[in-house]
DNA sequence: GGCGGAGAGTTCAGAATGACAACCCACTTG
DNA sequence: CAAGTGGGTTGTCATTCTGAACTCTCCGCC
């Protein structure tokens, strides 16, 4: 479902990850779940995506294990959709996009959404580090 | 061109970062931007894509700066994409798809990709840090 | 000089998705 | 009891992707 592109035979982490949050509107789905989004008709409204490919995402992401399926009703069924920790860890991915986009897009203002650090109260713009000795990497 | 999917009313940098990358096949071409290749029949032969979405998503990627072109022939006209400094800041984004790809999807092994991180030797699995205070982010 | 081949595309037809709108079902609220 | 709400499903139509063939320009070779 989704993309019609086949990464499969690329045995890549990168392919692999992106066979999973590829798929258009998949990452702004997650996103607004980490803005506490967990009902189809939030996402429907905030998004003004087609439902029938809301639903598509939100069973494949549910397949992958990204977001949990939490029923709030049982009749009439209605489910909730909530980042299980696998999804959580997506916050990484989302942070590295928004700040690569308020650099090159938005000329370091005016993105819409922002994150701060809390530690430091900061705007946060993200940098990798080595999580073995904690250095900020470079690339060569 | 690529995704019919329109984000352009989410005025959020996320969304506008998938605007130029999020096209089906685009990450990898930069995935292997980063690894050498830079004509066109290196792209095909590896991604398998078909040749006119090659062609279109390079002419994208141009259009947004994110790769240039350099002519290395006039007569027959042949072309070279090379990554921008603004393309060689999506290494970030790379990263973080291979670390959480290599986490949740490759347990930590077999990942096809790898990189290692120069000044320690070990195989990089990158964190978020606070380019204000350094922390390694933690999300609440 | 003519032939085959490489590189970088372009141009089709046909298949698979995505978009949009309408519809359905089970309550709930006025 | 009629209208509204949440959460979808179904159907049709437009767009995109795929795959394969075709172009164009040069290069090397016999």
């Amino acid at each position: 479902m989704g993309r019609t592109a086949d990464y499969s035979r690329q045995s890549c982490s990168i392919a692999a990850t992106l066979e999973v949050i590829g798929d258009p509107w998949t990452l702004l789905v997650i996103r607004d779940a980490f803005q506490g989004v967990s009902r189809f008709e939030q996402w429907q409204d905030r998004l003004g995506l087609a439902r029938n490919v809301l639903a598509a995402r939100l069973k494949t992401l549910v397949a992958h294990g990204v977001l949990e399926v939490r029923p709030y009703s049982e009749r009439p069924p209605r489910n909730e959709y909530v980042l299980t920790a696998k999804g959580k860890d997506l916050s990484d991915v989302l942070l590295t996009l928004h700040g690569w986009g308020l650099k090159h897009l938005y000329g370091e203002a005016d993105s819409g959404v922002s994150f701060t650090h809390k530690t430091c109260g900061s705007e946060l713009s993200p940098r990798l580090a080595c999580s073995c000795c904690g250095e900020i990497v470079k690339r060569s």
